[in-house]
DNA sequence: ACCTGAACACCGTTCAAGT
DNA sequence: ACCTGAACACCGTTCAAGT
C-alpha cells in the first residue's frame, strides 16, 4: 500500500530537476564553499541525486560554470552620469560580480560568457562608447579590451584553486611575491625595475583600476584601426 | 653480493633528482601531451619515481607550472628597430610562447610570473615604454596592462582542460559560439550589438592584437595617473 | 524522456617508513 | 636530507539499467 491517502512523511515530494534548480543550487555553493567546490559532485549530492542526472542538463563542468557566470552577470547595471560615469559604472559592477566570486572570473576568460545576461554587458559597453562619439570600428573592438581587461584584473586577483581550505581566499600572497621580486631587482640584472620598482608598486587597487579604464578608453578613441 | 664489478646491467643508473631535471621532464611532457596532462603523477611516471618524491622540489602542482613558465619566457627577445617595433616584438615572442603552451596562460593570469626570466621581461618592456619618452608613473602601471593584455588574450584562446583527447585543442570553438551569439542579438533587446556586429567580428586575430598593443600604448602615454 | 547506481580512470597531497 | 609506497580524500564522465 504506497502512499495511502495521497501524501506520505517519509520524504519531502522531491520536485523534478531543472536547469534553473541546478544553477541556483550552485550558486548557493559557490557563495558559501567557492567555486573549487561547487563540483558536479557537490552539486549532484545538494539536490540529492546523484551525478550522472546532471548531464541531462549540462554537457559538462564548464557549461554549468558558465550558465552559473550568465546568472550571475543579470545583477550588472550602470549608476546615472555621463556615458564615462555609466562606463565605469557598469565595469565596476561586473568587476565586483567577479571579485566577490573568485575564480569565475578565472572560467570567464576561457568561457567568453555569451548568455543572454552577457550579451545584454556587451550591447550596455558598446552603447556607451558609441555615445562617447568613438568611431564604431574601434568601438567595437574596444569592447573587448575593456571586459578583457576587467576580466583579467579579476583573474589576477582570485588565487589557483586550493587544497587548503583554511588558508585565506587570496591571490594577496601572490601579489606580495611579485612585490618582493621587484623590490628585491638586481641593478645589473633589471635595471629599470630596479630603479622604478616604487613607481611600479604605487597606488590603490582601486585606482590603478580607474587609470586603466580612463587609459583603454582613451587609446581606444584615438587609435586607427588601420595602422 | 651486489653490484659486483662496480657496474649493473639491470638499470641505467638512475641519476639524482633536481628541479631543473623536473622542469624539463615537465615540458617535455607539455610538449607532447599538453599542461593538463602535466600532473604530478605523470611527471614522477616520467621521471621514474612516485609522486610524492617531486614535494621535495615543489610546494605544489602551481609552483611547477610557475617554474616550467619562467623556463620557456626565457625564450622570449626583441627583434631590433625602434622602440615601438621592438615593444611589439617581445610581447609577440611573450604571446608566442603563451600561444604555443595554451592553458600556461590561464596559470599565468594567477601565477604572477617572478622568476628571473619573467624580472627580465619585465625590465624590457619597461625600457621600452621609457625609450618611448612616456612618463614614468605612466610606464610603470603600463607595463602591467600590457602584459596582462598579451596574457589573458593567450589564455582567452586556449580552451578548458579536456576530458576528450582527440578534439581540436581549440578555443576556437569559443569563438565560434560567440560570434554565433553576436550574429544572432534581438535588435530590441541588444541593439548596438545587433547593429554592429560585423564590426565586433572584423579583423584577423593579428590585427586586433597589434590594433590593442598600439591602443593601449597610446592610452598609456597619454592619461595622466591622476584624474 | 528523465533519472540513477555503480564503475572507470583518474587527480593532489600527506605521512610513516626507509636509506 | 632525500626518497618512497601506500593511503586519504577526492575528481569528471560514462553506461547499462530502470521508471
Amino acid at each position: 500500500m504506497p502512499n495511502p491517502g495521497g501524501s506520505r512523511r517519509d520524504r519531502p515530494a522531491k520536485p523534478a530537476l531543472s536547469l534553473q534548480w541546478i544553477v541556483a543550487e550552485t550558486i548557493k555553493i559557490i557563495r558559501t564553499e567557492g567555486l573549487e567546490r561547487a563540483t558536479m559532485r557537490r552539486v549532484a549530492q545538494a539536490l540529492d541525486t546523484g551525478p550522472a542526472s546532471l548531464y541531462v542538463y549540462v554537457a559538462n563542468t564548464a557549461e554549468l560554470h558558465a550558465a552559473v557566470l550568465d546568472e550571475l552577470i543579470g545583477a550588472t547595471e550602470p549608476e546615472p552620469g555621463d556615458w564615462m560615469a555609466r562606463l565605469q559604472s557598469v565595469l565596476g559592477s561586473y568587476a565586483d560580480v567577479l571579485f566577490t566570486y573568485p575564480g569565475l572570473a578565472r572560467s570567464a576568460l576561457v568561457l567568453r560568457p555569451t548568455g543572454p545576461h552577457a550579451l545584454r554587458l556587451y550591447d550596455q559597453v558598446l552603447g556607451l562608447l558609441l555615445e562617447g562619439g568613438i568611431a564604431v570600428e574601434r568601438a567595437a573592438w574596444g569592447v573587448d579590451l575593456l571586459l578583457q581587461h576587467v576580466t583579467a584584473t579579476a583573474a589576477e586577483h582570485s588565487a589557483p584553486a586550493r587544497a587548503d581550505v583554511d588558508a585565506p581566499p587570496d591571490g594577496a600572497a601572490q601579489m606580495d611575491v611579485l612585490r618582493g621580486a621587484l623590490r628585491g631587482a638586481d641593478p645589473v640584472e633589471n635595471p629599470h625595475v630596479a630603479a622604478h620598482a616604487e613607481a611600479l608598486l604605487a597606488g590603490t587597487p582601486a585606482q590603478r583600476q580607474a587609470w586603466a579604464i580612463r587609459a583603454l578608453v582613451q587609446g581606444i578613441a584615438t587609435t586607427p584601426t588601420q595602422s
